[in-house]
DNA sequence: ATATTATTGCAATTTAATCTCAATAACGTA
DNA sequence: TACGTTATTGAGATTAAATTGCAATAATAT
């Protein structure tokens, strides 16, 4: 199984695009957690292991990274996109409360299936999905049922 | 069944705001029409039907529309966010061509049993569900297989 | 009718994301 | 290795969506 490096260079030399340090910096530094980020953690991370790189570079190798399936959009909060890598993973699952914005990721065996289904039914190649359920968790439903209350 | 605007007033009424004409038009109009809308259509729209309302007000009410489960969120593209009328519809599920754009919306009844067991399994109430999967339609397939080329 | 205060509209503000442009550096070629 | 071409970078300017402040207005309760 190829690297996410390997994936990308080749990514780079198909496009005709050139190999840079600072792309393929941002994207050591993106695979180097597991969690979600966005562009202001990502720039404060990199920053603070004195690594020189301006926002400007990180939002135009975003756009690569997305591009060639490494990174995806998770959703647009708080004013701004929130990101994973998903290399490896296939899809993503995502159980959110609507109370207090927890995050649950879930996997279901039950929906590649439905997916081969629905690719038959509409002539589609599928390349991933994402899932998001919405509700209220435990505790968000035992405090305050049915309201959110965000502002 | 209650009428949207009836959700609505009772929502109002619940949290103490206050019903006004403004509001209630937005409203109107959102639910006029069945496609997709974003801010500045919603509000060309209405100035174009001579109603007077500012863009201020129209953010301010899809807020409470969103919160209210009357509208939802569909997606963040060309730097601003679009949405869709949801009442009367349990979840939503797209299938998105990554080739042309084009967007697919499917039923799929094996569903529902599967956020049942996912809301037992981690203690949620389900509210809504949004599945998107993406992919490359028929035409797309056959056109630039596997090169998705936004840009 | 009157008092209270939520709501509106406008303009100013905020801020994520993009763009401009000069300097730099990656890559192909000799 | 040196050179020319041109993609990329970084800094600051710019754009535009969304929010906010504030005075005027209007909805609701009494």
């Amino acid at each position: 199984m190829k690297s996410e490096l390997e994936i990308f260079r080749d990514y780079i030399s198909e496009r005709g695009l050139r190999r840079t340090p600072e792309r393929e910096r941002i994207l050591q530094e993106i695979f180097a957690k597991h969690e979600h980020f966005d562009v202001e953690e990502l720039y404060l991370r990199l920053r603070h292991k004195g690594v020189k790189v301006s926002k400007a570079s990180i939002y135009r190798a975003l756009r690569l990274f997305v591009d060639c399936g490494l990174v995806r959009e998770v959703d647009y909060t708080d004013g701004h996109w929130h990101y994973e890598h998903i290399y490896g993973h296939g899809g993503h699952n995502h159980l959110r409360c609507l109370g207090c914005g927890e995050i649950v990721e879930f996997e279901m065996p039950g929906l590649s299936s439905l997916e081969e289904q629905l690719a038959r039914t509409y002539g589609y190649r599928i390349i991933n999905h994402h899932w998001e359920v919405k509700g209220y968790c435990r505790n968000c439903q035992s405090g305050r049922p049915g309201s959110a209350d965000n502002g």
